[in-house]
DNA sequence: TGACGTAGTCGTACGGTGTACGCATAACCT
DNA sequence: AGGTTATGCGTACACCGTACGACTACGTCA
């Protein structure tokens, strides 16, 4: 019987965004969400339970973009490799959401998709629920371990130039390794990562 | 010649900690700071840049109990999980400040003591310098990934609980392996998934 | 002994934040 | 046309980080 709603979570997420994108997650408020979509900052709240829910949203759209349909005649770990980049490739559109994945991952239901698919790959690698529940998980600390250390202080980046400068007496393999570690790049670095994990989970399955 | 300093950084990064430990992350601020340590806010400012530093502290403090020293008999994939393991016991006592540690982690000194440490391990299992900076790397995303993991959303906790009674015809596998991972402890999954990354990290050693 | 210069202390203020409350209003149904 | 009802949102409050600058306690030197 009312007047309609002029809002929904989709335009709340696309807003919120686009605000993350283009001036940082620090930059991310209600005030600046509600003056992004034109309407009165409390209107959001018709729509959203808090700020809290505002991120979930963003997190999210980026899983949703990573849910990409696999080969199902992929071999499992090829499957688990794809799913990895895509969630990377995602990631890689909103580097400044970063700080937010893993805190409302759970409660994200584009997540669960992703999941699903992960778990189906290892699923028909011959994981048993249990084993599964150990493998998802540990692939999943590890993509956003390292996509976290990817934005946050990149083996490109300045940071490791800081650690390659430091006194070698104190810190000789500190050194000596963030020196080489410039030249690796970081899709290099997310691909040979990943590779040993994978391969760490082949070695769990044939122990079985 | 003027009057003698009343704080240090110890002083300020015990104060914080005990804030963070005792009524969570979001009451770690400025002011909540000053008060414990008696004094005024702005005094603070004295010793430290600003809020950032203060984290750095806590953070720091953290790995600096990580900081082990290692059995140099010991195997390196031994010396690895014992080091791994000592930053997950450290981290347990503060679990509140898991937010913290990624985004602080490049600019902390304690932690450089730990990555050392880890350096070695590898260096004498034969990691050369590229190699190791891709495996500390993997090690780092991995386990600072699962003790994340661990306390926002533990295998054994509600969310694993809230996804094991989804719908079972949209998340199948969700749900099956949800209720599995219900009976694994979390030091069985930090064991058992540490287990899988070393034995990956072995691999991509014979392979070379 | 007394005054001085300096550096530690911190009160105040400003511009931000999330959100509780409650009123005005626009749109639908009768 | 009138009544209902959810939407839109203005205001207010408690909190945040921190810039600024006045006050003050101290070690030193005259």
């Amino acid at each position: 019987m009312p007047r309609p709603r002029s809002l929904d979570h989709d335009a709340i997420a696309g807003a919120a965004l686009a605000i993350v994108d283009r001036d940082g997650l620090a930059a991310l408020s209600m005030r600046s969400v509600a003056a992004e979509l034109g309407v009165g900052t409390m209107s959001l709240y018709r729509y959203v339970a808090g700020r809290e829910e505002v991120e979930r949203l963003i997190v999210d759209r980026v899983f949703l973009a990573a849910h990409i349909p696999i080969a199902k005649t992929a071999s499992w770990d090829r499957q688990v490799i794809v799913l990895c980049e895509a969630l990377r490739a995602a990631i890689a559109g909103h580097p400044a959401i970063i700080p937010l994945l893993l805190v409302r991952f759970a409660a994200s239901p584009g997540a669960w998709h992703w999941l699903e698919a992960l778990l189906s790959a290892l699923s028909r690698a011959g994981f048993d629920a249990r084993h599964r529940a150990v493998a998802v998980r540990t692939l999943q600390a590890y993509v956003i371990g390292v996509v976290q250390s990817e934005y946050l202080n990149s083996l490109t980046g300045e940071s490791t130039v800081a650690l390659a400068s430091m006194p070698i007496d104190d810190f000789p393999l500190i050194v000596e390794t963030a020196r080489s570690a410039m030249s690796v790049s970081p899709d290099q670095e997310f691909a040979l990562g990943l590779t040993m994990v994978v391969d760490g989970l082949r070695a769990s399955l044939s122990a079985r």
